[in-house]
RNA sequence: GUGGAAGUAGUUCAAUGGUAGAGCCCCAGGUUGUGGUCCUGGUUGUUGAGGGUUCGAGUCCCUUCUUCCACCCCA
């Protein structure tokens, strides 16, 4: 604004286009509001669960977050040469800096180990429906120590989180890569284990068919892709026991996998959540570094968004960066994708993100510093209260809480301040209250 | 990275190759010790950007950017 003079004295100012990079985007109070809701009532959640938060560096070296391997040119992360010369790169996930942070500070830690992380991740592959280049990510993972319990929390806390956020009809698809590799092995098809992985992974979208054909062309057998394709389409009549009973055959029967799984399931059973828990064999997670249970999550009544959290176990994620086995569970929430599921859905979680609980009218100027110690007092009240800030008419300052979705206004003039009176009018009835004391005031605002 | 569709005011959309418009929103004013109606007036555009064809381009052609959709990929 002051610049304006500025800019006329020395003729046309150039005005730089307020543009924002491809796959990014700014975020405005009304969708801020509801993600910093969301994400509130997730870290209660994990904290109930005695889940602590930590953070780690956006940057952080390439050759740490590609690994020693590094050789694939396609990893679509952001690198550069920051300042000094160092090869950097910007976090494409909260998984991989999560085992650098624990081969780092493994003897600052006391395992088993709790963490949540909600942050932003940044990956420059092309942006498409609810996949942009910046993101929230939000991981819960337990760490030192493999056990049914441990695997069992992470399902028991997947499961309250989706519940809390009035998202109650979610289907758990789980699966045990453990499981799946041995019947691999079993079927002699093991050197391709994972190209067969990222292929039955693709069974929910491509179809029964197509998923035959490619693994057909992988194994070079028909048998084997029919026997793979067996295994991956259980019974839909089976339950989640009889399923699991025939993978364990399928694999020549498996007993140590099984036997987590059923163990798993018990626990799931025993907390009275089993019916949300499939057992679908088709799910593998593409990525390579699951060794136990794997899961992802649909929504029942918006399937076609795909999966909005899913992870697994995994015991030797932080290998790359120390020598000391770690061994882990964990699971990942989509928040983009989550949050457009949620107003797609009309949610009745997503209020319409109030600035305010009440504005302090200015019905009188003089009055104003009247209305400022007024504010005061709400707020030692706990009530969020927005003094209108401009000179201006009353409607306009109804229309600036209107806006701003503030429910209630004050509405005191030289009358209410003599008797040391209020006036309330709630502004979505339009009812208005006078003779009220402060402390009435705050109780009526309270009990909306 | 590949393919398809689309970009016009803050927004939703118009405009046979012939002067860029409307509703909503927004702003100012009128009326009112309390805003939904009403009245008056007003702002808003390098038609995403750049080039070409044409007497003339929002419209046709090329390039580029962005968005949406699909593929690839998803550590």
């Amino acid at each position: 604004m002051q610049s304006q003079d500025n800019a006329s004295a020395s003729g046309k100012k150039t005005i730089i286009e307020p543009k924002v990079l491809k796959g990014f985007r700014d975020s405005l109070p009304a969708q801020e509001i509801k993600k910093k809701e969301i994400i509130h009532a997730l870290e209660r959640n994990f904290s109930s669960y005695g889940f602590v938060p930590i953070d780690t560096p956006v940057l952080e070296y390439t050759e740490v977050l590609l690994g020693k391997g590094g050789g694939e040119t396609d990893k679509q992360i952001f690198r550069f040469l920051d300042n000094g010369g160092r090869e950097v790169a910007m976090r494409f996930d909260l998984t991989v800096p999560f085992a650098r942070f624990l081969a780092l500070h493994k003897n600052e830690i006391v395992f088993p180990f709790k963490r949540f992380h909600i942050n932003k991740v940044w990956r420059g592959e092309n942006p498409q429906k609810g996949r942009f280049r910046e993101f929230m990510q939000c991981d819960f993972d337990i760490v030192g120590v493999d056990s049914p319990s441990a695997d069992y929390e992470i399902l028991s806390m997947m499961r309250s989180s989706f519940d809390l956020l009035g998202l109650g009809n979610v289907t758990f698809h789980v699966a045990h890569r453990g499981l799946f590799n041995a019947f691999l092995e079993h079927l002699g098809v093991s050197d391709d284990s994972v190209e067969v992985l990222r292929t039955v992974d693709k069974l929910r979208k491509i179809g029964s068919e197509a998923v035959r054909s490619q693994l057909t062309d992988l194994t070079g057998s028909v048998e084997k892709a029919d026997d793979i394709l067996a295994y991956i389409n259980p019974k839909e009549s089976d339950g989640f026991l009889a399923r699991l009973e025939r993978l364990s055959e399928l694999a020549g029967n498996e007993q140590e996998h099984t036997h987590r799984m059923r163990t798993i399931y018990s626990l799931l059973e025993a907390a009275g959540i089993a019916s949300q828990f499939v057992l679908d064999p088709s799910i593998t997670r593409g990525l390579d570094y699951y060794t136990g249970i794997v899961y992802e999550t649909f929504l029942d009544d918006l399937p076609s968004i795909g999966s909005v959290c899913s992870g697994g176990r995994y015991n030797d994620l932080a290998s790359l960066y120390t020598k000391d086995r770690i061994p882990g569970v964990g699971s990942s929430i989509g928040l983009d994708r989550l949050l457009s599921a949620l107003e797609e859905l009309g949610s009745g979680i997503l209020t319409e993100g109030s600035s305010a609980d009440v504005l302090v009218v200015v019905m009188e100027e003089s009055l104003r510093p009247w209305y400022h110690s007024v504010g005061d007092a709400l707020r030692k009240l706990g009530i969020r209260c927005d003094v209108y800030l401009a000179d201006k008419k009353i409607s306009q300052q109804f229309k600036y809480a209107e806006s701003n979705h503030i429910p209630f206004a004050l509405t005191c003039g030289s009358d209410e301040h003599d008797a040391g009176t209020f006036t309330l009018k709630d502004l979505r009835t339009r009812e208005t209250c006078s003779g009220l004391s402060l402390q009435q005031v705050a109780q009526r605002i309270r009990k909306d």
